[in-house]
DNA sequence: GTCAGAAATGTAATAACATAACATTCTGGT
DNA sequence: ACCAGAATGTTATGTTATTACATTTCTGAC
């Protein structure tokens, strides 16, 4: 259960897609250790994401609303980290700006119907890899590429669960993110100082 | 390995000392699995961590200034979360305004130097329990009382660590963060809404 | 169909969090 | 005393998020 591609070039996105200069469009879909990344056909995967929530919302007798799909689809487009402000940009036209509040209420939307996650050290979101259940999930987010691989590991979360407990804790929540380099930016790990 | 005391109560705090309003100056130092409320000492609490920060500055050579000595002063006046602006505003007196840059050039030699923790999903920082020694802790961050126990199980952060790797990635740093109700607030956890 | 209430969206203003860029002051070594 | 580097001060601005209220859209009861 992890989903992590290369996605394409973004010359719009977050300044760090230089890192992957080499990947361009691809052809299957795979998870993220054995990818080869140019053989990941994007498209196919926004329209599953999209599938499965249209699906989910519709099970759940929730709205996804032109507007929240489309929030969606826009933090779909690449599996980096998208931030609001970066949303309200790109749903914007020259004829209509589209202000903060509008962008986070369909972000709340998403987080609670678990159809994307937050990334609280970056104040990003991205897509939810398996939205259908829900689950305490780790991210790993890399430096390099700015990309995130979502993990769900069971027996993680319920050792972290069974610690917290242990100290008489009562877990609503756990946010587990690692900071990092993924395995095709660690390579050339001595080029990506700090960010 | 591990701190969590009920503070004073704080007016001036984030808006949550109520949930405590029975505890109040207590006497001797413990952990807080077996903390009594009313038996904790803060001076004293406040006094060893301030030597500690002295000590560890001293002999790895950098500067504990009166600034970055009074900003970590402020963060361990509560075991509670504390906001950046938070000091500035009590850092800040009648004839002199302090500005947002000098707390945070503050934080960032304190988070440097482990003398602190920041808490990316409440934009905070609480002081940390043992700064002798680098470590990836687990906080637990009660939505009641605003309290964060500091953990450092070893074989969490371990265990972490090895899932990420055998996905190729490279860890730089753990965040893990567990949001829920500490063993004080979890009985009245009814009448605790969501924050 | 239409109407009332609820849900969703639009809008303006502002709060909360954080950094860039440059000036000034302090500190320790000579 | 002087210098270099570290630390702090100051101004401005960038980034992230929310409050409060108006308007529109949707849904179900009739």
């Amino acid at each position: 259960m992890l989903c992590y591609y290369i996605s394409d070039i973004n010359p719009a996105g977050p300044a760090n897609a230089s890192v992957i200069l080499g990947a361009k469009r691809m052809s299957t879909t795979q998870t993220m250790s054995t990818l080869d990344p140019l053989t990941h056909d994007h498209d196919q995967c926004i329209a599953r994401a999209l599938d499965e929530a249209e699906r989910l919302c519709a099970q759940r007798g929730v709205r996804l609303t032109p507007l929240r799909r489309r929030v969606l689809e826009e933090i779909w487009q690449h599996h980096e980290v998208v931030k609001a402000y970066d949303l309200i940009h790109r749903l914007s036209t020259e004829d209509h700006t589209v202000k903060p509040p509008t962008v986070y209420r369909a972000l709340e939307f998403l987080l609670e119907q678990g159809l994307i996650h937050r990334i609280e050290s970056l104040n990003g979101y991205i897509g939810c890899s398996h939205p259908a259940l829900a689950h305490q999930c780790q991210l790993l987010i890399c430096r390099g590429c700015g990309q995130v691989e979502e993990l769900d590991d069971p027996t993680l979360s319920a050792a972290l669960q069974r610690e917290a407990e242990s100290h008489g804790f009562r877990v609503d929540q756990q946010i587990v993110e690692v900071r990092g380099l993924c395995p095709h930016c660690a390579p050339a790990g001595a080029d990506v100082s700090a960010r």
